[in-house]
DNA sequence: GTTAGCACTCGATCGCATTGAGTGCTAAAC
DNA sequence: GTTTAGCACTCAATGCGATCGAGTGCTAAC
C-alpha cells in the first residue's frame, strides 16, 4: 500500500490533533476540525490501511486512533512544519544570553531553563565535556600542615578542586616550586595527552616529591573523568508533571528515577555527541526500556567548530515536535555562541 | 480537663498505629493491637474527650480518627520514645563518613544521601555559611587578552571562581602583582570584615588598576553572598512520593514547585541555624502554606562549636518523628566532625 | 471511488443498593 | 462513679447493572 497525499494529509491531522488533546483522535473529528473535503466514512476507511501500516493504532475498538511510533517517526522524517519562534520568545533567548556570564556553569544553567521553559518539558544539558580541554593554570596552596588544595583552571572554563593530603614536612615553598613545574609542564596540555613519558619528566625535576605528584596526578585523573560527566543539568521536571500521560504517580516515580540516574542520563546523551543537526528519538528508540513511552530530542553544540557536549529535551512520545526542534536547533546555537564568546579567545 | 496517664496511652496508640499505617484509628483497633487493658467503649469515651482537647480529629463520622497538628506537637514534646539506630546503620553511617573526602561538597552530599536514604523522606542540606569564612588564597589567573579568571579558596573550603574582563593592556605580570597584594590585604580576613579603609589601603598599592580591582572587589562580594546560599543538597524526593499523602499529582506538583524554589528552602533552614539541638516543625509552624501538610526536622552542624549550617529532613506531617530526630541528630554531630577533621587544622 | 446508513463494540458515567468500620448513646454491670 | 455490652446510626467505599455515546466496520447506494 503506498502512502498518498491523502492519507499523509489524514495522518498529518491525526498527529497533530493527538499532539493537541492526548484524545484519540476520531473520523469525525477530523472531518469535522481539519476540513480534508472528505467525510468521515472515506476517512475511516484511509484510517483502517493507515493502522495496517503500522502508523496509527486504537487503545480499544470503540475509541479513535492514537499515532505509533512509527507514526511519529514518518512525522518527524517528512510531515512536520517547521516552526518559527515568536518575537517574544527570540526576544526572550536574546535577552538571556546578553546577560553577563561569569562562569561555564552559569550559561549551561541558563540554556536550561531556558530550555525547559521554553518547550514545558524536562531539560538536560550535558556540560562540556573537558576530556579534551587543556590545562591553562594549576597549583597547589597550602591549608594547614598536612592539607593542600590542587586548583586546575581548564581552558573549557571549568574549574577543578581538591583538597589532598601532604606529607609532613612539606614547606609552602616547596608547593611553589612544585606547583611552578607543573604549571610549565602541563599548560596546554590535555589530559589524555598526559602520557607517562611527561610524567617521567616531572618526576626528574621533583624526584624529592615523588609522592607528592603520585598524589596530583592521581587527583587529576579522578577528578578530570570522573566528577564532571555526571553533573548534568536537569531542570523543568515540574513541566513533566503537567503531561496528562503523568497523570498517575507510579509512572512519574519510574521517570523521575530514572532521572535520578545521572550516568543513565550522560550515557543517553554522550550517544549523540558529534551527531549533525537535531537528532530526534522516539520511544524505544531510546534504549532505555522505562522511557519507552517518553522521546528525546537532542542535539550536539561545539566549540570551534569541536563537539564539546549535548542538550536535549525529555517528553511524552507525544510531544510537540516541530516546537521542540526549533526551540533546540536556536538553543545549540546560541549556546555555541555564548561559549565561543566565554572561552573562544583565551588561547592568544 | 486533665491529660492522664490513660489519655496519653491512648494518643500515644493513635498517633503510633497512624504513622505506621497512615490509616485513621479506631477504638477497636487501639484494643486490639495496644493492649492497654480497657474495652473499645472506654477508649471511645476518652477519644472523644481527647478530640475535645484539639489533640485528634475525625476526617468524617464514620471514620477513626487522626492526630491534630497539637497532638504531634504533644506526642514529639512528651511522649514520643528514643530510637536506636541498628547496628547496620550505624555502620552505614561510619562506612559513609569513613571513606576519603576532598571537598566539603562531597561530605554535604553524602550527609544528604545519609539523611534521605535512612529517613525515606526528602533531605535538605545547607552547605556552611560563609559569610564569616575567611580568605585562605586569592589569585588572578590571565585566560585571553581580555579575560581573566578570579580564583578565591576559603578556610571554608569553599572555592569560589569567576570569569572576569579584563582592560586592555593588563599584561600577566599586572595580575601576579594584584593577585600579590590581594593575598596579603585579604589572607585571614572575612568579607564582612573588608571595610572600606581596607579596600582603601588595596587601591593605594594598586592606584593604576583601579578600575581592576574594582571589578574584583564586586565579584567576591557577588560570589560570596549570591551564589552560594542557593546551593542546597537537594536529594530523595522519590522517597516522599512514596508516601501515600502524596498519591495524588497535584500534592506532588505544589511540593515539587515549592522545592524547585531554593530561596525559599533557604530561608526556611536558615530560621534554625544556632538553635541548640534538633527543632521539630509541625505543618503550619512550617511558614509556608502549601507545606501545611508536612513537617521539617532540623539541626545546625557546626565547625569550631560556631554554627554555620542546618541539615533537615522534610516529610508529610504522619512522619516517624521518633526515628526522623534520631537520625538528624547523628548525622549533625557525624558532619560536624567531619568538617572538623577536613577544615579544622587549616589556621594552624 | 465516495458516502450515507446502520448495527455493533466497549469504555465511561451514573445511580443505587450493600457493606462495614466506626461512632455516640443508653442502660446494665462492676 | 467508672466501665462495658448492646444497639441504632452515619457515611465512605465498594460493587453492580443500566445507560450513554463516541467511534468503528460493513454494506449498499450514489
Amino acid at each position: 500500500m503506498r502512502m498518498d497525499a491523502r492519507k499523509q494529509d489524514i495522518l498529518l491531522a491525526i498527529i497533530t490533533d493527538y499532539i493537541a488533546t492526548a484524545e484519540p483522535v476520531g473520523s469525525r473529528t477530523i472531518a469535522r476540525k481539519y476540513r480534508l473535503g472528505i467525510s468521515p466514512a472515506t476517512i475511516r476507511n484511509e484510517m483502517a490501511d493507515l493502522e495496517d501500516m503500522g502508523y496509527i493504532e486504537q487503545p480499544h475498538t470503540s475509541a479513535g486512533r492514537i499515532p505509533s511510533e512509527l507514526g511519529y517517526r514518518y512525522y518527524v522524517d517528512y510531515l512536520m512544519k517547521r516552526q518559527e519562534l515568536t518575537p517574544e520568545e527570540e526576544g526572550l533567548i536574546r535577552e538571556s544570553y546578553h546577560q553577563k556570564v561569569r562562569d561555564v556553569g552559569e550559561v549551561i544553567q541558563r540554556t536550561g531553563q531556558l530550555l525547559s521553559q521554553l518547550t514545558q518539558y524536562a531539560a538536560m544539558v550535558m556540560p562540556p565535556k573537558i576530556g579534551t580541554s587543556r590545562f591553562k593554570y594549576i597549583r597547589l596552596v597550602q591549608l594547614g600542615s598536612e592539607q593542600a588544595m590542587l586548583v586546575a583552571i581548564m581552558d573549557s572554563g571549568i574549574v577543578h578542586h581538591r583538597i589532598m593530603e601532604i606529607p609532613r614536612g612539606i614547606t609552602a615553598e616547596d608547593l611553589e616550586t612544585i606547583s611552578t613545574v607543573l604549571n610549565a609542564k602541563l599548560q596546554g596540555r590535555t589530559m589524555d595527552s598526559i602520557k607517562l613519558t611527561l610524567v617521567k619528566e616531572i618526576y626528574l625535576e621533583l624526584i624529592k616529591h615523588r609522592k607528592i605528584i603520585e598524589m596530583v596526578m592521581e587527583l587529576l585523573q579522578d577528578s578530570l573523568t570522573r566528577l564532571p560527566e555526571e553533573r548534568i543539568y536537569l531542570g523543568g521536571i515540574l513541566n513533566i508533571l503537567n503531561q496528562p500521560e503523568f497523570r498517575n504517580v507510579e509512572k512519574v516515580k519510574t521517570l523521575l528515577s530514572l532521572l535520578e540516574q545521572e550516568s543513565l542520563l550522560c550515557n543517553l546523551l554522550a550517544d549523540d555527541v558529534g551527531r549533525e543537526g537535531v537528532t530526534v528519538r522516539i520511544g524505544r528508540e531510546i534504549r532505555c526500556r522505562q522511557m519507552s513511552n517518553c522521546s528525546m530530542v537532542v542535539a550536539t553544540y561545539r566549540l570551534k567548530g569541536k563537539p564539546v557536549g549535548t542538550i536535549g529535551v525529555l517528553g511524552p512520545t507525544r510531544m510537540d515536535y516541530a516546537r521542540v526542534v526549533t526551540v533546540v536547533e536556536h538553543l545549540t546555537k546560541n549556546l555555541s555562541r555564548a561559549l565561543e564568546n566565554l572561552l573562544g579567545g583565551w588561547d592568544k
